[in-house]
DNA sequence: TCTGGGGTCCTAGGACCC
DNA sequence: TCTGGGGTCCTAGGACCC
């Protein structure tokens, strides 16, 4: 215990944020794009998701169409990129071990956030330990990065709002000085709280609670009963009263997602069975990399909601398996059987997916020796993902899955995969 | 013409059981 | 004629997050 108390009494807590991740991922790669506006789309090239902060300043909105935008971001040369999430998911994996390397304790919350757990610091010197340590993500990762520091998770989220929102603080905002007045949370829109989304915050305006200073000092009981106990916690830990602990272990998963919006309608069973059996082997995939079992196999389909014109169809069809398991074939023919159920023709879909739940870690069942988990079936995924490891993703397909995949998204704006594959790395030239 | 994808948690209400 | 009450589980819908 250092001799002049510098040490803070319960916890304090971190939030790194990358700035603009997509952005900054392609920028880190692409040099000509500092400095001018650059934009990310979703997949199938739809909605903007990311934006520079040129971008920002130009007014460019976060998720909205991108069509609709076309021609505002051709008049003013805003750099357009598809998304590339093999690119980002490996920056942040890099983003993120400079950070558990330099804090006793981290959380990865999302792909470019992470709460880190600073109570074992010495408050004296913390914003500028962490401007330190936010320097080395930069140096070492090419992602710029902020960080908020409070007594409560949602705290340090507020910090971090703050901290993008004044470049002269050098990225880092410690709630937890003496000089941080409380007011400061009047200048925050209540909506910008973590927690607090758009029809919350439009509900709690009408009760004249505008800013986060408003909601700090509503009553916590009072907003429990008039809403939930999210709220109240969002109360209470604005007021300092840390609800939500630093997870030390991810959470396990409940279920393995994946959907993608067609690049044109589909209508034919065939090419839909197709789509199907892809997003299957990627779900199947992920599955195995997390060590993890399912058991259950949902398959759904919808026709494009925008288009009020044209007949509306959406289903779903459940496939319970009488093991968990994680082998595609398996997983695929539960799959293919339940599409074969909410198939209607004469519909132009638009999107179609795969869940799979009732999840289980695979150390924890005694697979049937006879069941589809047998140690011969075991080594063919082992070897189909050890193939798609190292030469990439889609090396090697399920057949069922199709080779010349009509449906495939539109990405017309990618970059390459510059850290992931080999054939793709970036080129030096002296 | 063109509108993303993948998650979590909470709550209310109904069914069912004892 | 008299017709409780509490617990649990499941589901659908709604809210949130990035």
């Amino acid at each position: 215990m250092p001799s002049d108390d510098s040490r803070v009494c319960g916890p304090v807590y971190a939030l790194a944020d990358c700035n603009n991740f997509y952005a900054s991922c392609e920028r880190a790669f692409d040099p000509s794009l500092c400095g001018r506006p650059v934009v990310v789309l979703s997949n199938n090239d739809g909605c903007i998701v990311a934006r520079s902060s040129e971008a920002k300043a130009l007014g460019i909105p976060m998720g909205v169409p991108y069509h609709e935008w076309e021609p505002f971001i051709r008049r003013n040369r805003v750099c357009v990129r598809s998304s590339n999430y093999p690119l980002y998911g490996d920056m942040s994996h890099r983003v993120m071990r400079v950070l558990a390397q330099n804090v006793p304790m981290i959380e990865v919350y999302s792909v470019d956030e992470a709460f880190l757990n600073l109570s074992s610091f010495p408050s004296k010197g913390l914003t500028d330990r962490m401007r330190t340590l936010s320097n080395m993500v930069f140096r070492w990762t090419g992602i710029p990065i902020s960080i908020g520091i409070g007594p409560t998770k949602t705290l340090a989220k507020v910090s971090n709002r703050l901290a993008k929102r004044s470049p002269d603080l050098g990225g880092v905002m410690n709630w937890l000085e003496e000089s941080v007045p409380e007011e400061l949370l009047g200048t925050l829109n209540v909506k910008d709280v973590w927690g607090i989304g758009s029809r919350l915050g439009r509900s709690l305006g009408s009760m004249g609670i505008h800013t986060a200073l408003d909601l700090m000092r509503s009553d916590p009981q009072r907003m429990r009963r008039h809403f939930s106990v999210c709220v109240m916690r969002t109360v209470m830990e604005l007021g300092g009263t840390a609800c939500y602990p630093l997870g030390d272990s991810p959470v396990p998963r409940q279920t393995v997602v994946c959907s993608r919006t067609f690049g044109a309608d589909v209508s034919e069973y065939a090419v839909l069975r197709e789509a199907i059996c892809a997003y299957t082997s990627v779900a199947a995939e992920k599955l195995r990399k997390e060590h993890l079992l399912a058991r259950m196999v949902q398959v759904f389909l919808m026709t494009n909601p925008f288009h009020n014109d044209q007949p509306q169809y959406a289903n779903n069809a459940v496939r319970m398996l009488p093991l968990p398991i994680s082998h595609t074939p398996a997983l695929i023919q539960a799959a293919t059987d339940g599409l074969k159920e909410i198939y209607q023709g004469g519909y132009r879909y638009k999107r179609v997916g795969v869940m799979l739940a009732e999840i289980v870690p695979d150390h924890l069942v005694q697979t049937d020796l006879f069941a589809e988990e047998n140690p011969k079936s075991k080594r063919l995924m082992q070897v189909v993902d050890g193939i798609n490891g190292e030469w990439g993703r889609n090396t090697m397909v399920f057949a069922a899955a199709g080779i010349e995949r009509p449906w495939k998204m539109q990405q017309r704006s990618l970059s390459r995969r510059f850290t992931t594959r080999w054939d793709e790395l970036p080129i030096a030239r002296v």
